[in-house]
DNA sequence: GTCTATATCGGGATAGAC
DNA sequence: GTCTATCCCGATATAGAC
């Protein structure tokens, strides 16, 4: 696989279904709207992909990469794992225009995929790997290996149902109460995993 | 509107399109899908309905009436409040393998006539709505008057965080962890809501 | 109230010119 | 590599016989 510009005709196309399957669903999305964002026309698309799934796959593809990359900026820029977790959490406030509208793209794109029976649901499932494998990592770090992962699913269910009744309430003070005692939770678990000496909880 | 028998060829079109709106989506459930499941031909649904956006309407009130008759069952069978909660915490056991599955059908649907832009999403909210008042309700009975909305909306997402990962990762036992987590977390509320003298917490 | 036949439209996909 | 023109199909919806 050859690398390509951000400017390409493909990297757009792909640039431009990402979006609209977040916004509209996958198979809400048609070749035309793609197109139009784009500005090519329909038949052009058959140049760079086969058939819509395989547009699917390149969007999925993507968004593997992009995860990847903001997980390993997150590993760069914070002090250390608790930090990391909080950030992670944080996510609901930095992306709460697009969640309140849409919900969490891992999450709607999951489920849909379930419900049409697409073989490219388990390609989805993975970027749900990816954060679940990555504060997993956190957890373990933090001393709490035998429940990471227990850890790890608790607080990517939190930010699931923070998104699905954000999209659904369009409440953005209920999220920052869910992120605060997400944060207020992970206080409670750090204090028991690193027992400060003489400390009397 | 007069009342109708469960047999009338309305009220199987309203069941087979509630269950396939579920199972495959509001938008991929086609009269085709519909028709062959309630064993009709697809131009006499237009005797019944006017359209599929009309299907979708009485579907919702079939599953805002349904909703209902369940939490005034549970209202009747339950002893308390508090043995009310728990018992709404449970529907992600009890549901278990349909929401692994497909997901909440409050959730997923409330979110799909997100993206699809449909007038509808509000009505369907209006399930959640449903659970929320409800729950807020429990929470006040138990003398948690302040903060009981929020309480509510804390039980909701949870149960559309363990829904959501549920379905992506059809894993029995991280429901059944979510839940006891959160059985547990009802203890702790309940006994700072409910002082009893000389408790020692 | 249910059926068959059909209209109409938009979707994904293909062929071939430039 | 991009375009226009077109095919094909499945979807909602309608018309009208029984």
């Amino acid at each position: 696989m050859v690398a390509e510009g951000a400017g390409t005709t493909r990297a757009q196309i792909v640039d431009a279904a990402n979006r609209l399957f977040y916004v509209k669903g996958f198979e809400h999305t048609s070749f035309a709207a793609i197109a139009e964002t784009v500005g090519i026309s329909r038949g052009n698309f058959y140049h760079h992909f086969k058939s819509k799934d395989e547009i699917l796959g390149a969007v999925i593809e993507a968004r593997l990469q992009s995860t990847r990359a903001m997980l390993a900026e997150w590993d760069r820029d914070e002090p250390g794992p608790a930090e990391r977790v909080r950030r992670f959490v944080e996510i609901v406030i930095a992306n709460g225009a697009d969640i309140q509208d849409f919900g969490c793209p891992v999450g709607t794109l999951t489920n849909e995929l379930a419900k049409l029976g697409h073989p490219a649901r388990p390609q989805a499932v993975a970027v749900f790997d990816l954060f679940r494998t990555w504060l997993r990592a956190q957890f373990e770090e933090l001393g709490l290996a035998v429940e990471a992962d227990d850890l790890a699913m608790h607080v990517l269910a939190f930010s699931q149902g923070a998104a699905t009744l954000s999209n659904a309430f369009h409440d953005g003070e209920f999220v920052r109460r869910e992120v605060d005692r997400l944060h207020a939770w992970l206080d409670e678990r750090l204090a028991h995993g690193r027992p400060i000496a003489g400390s009397a909880h």
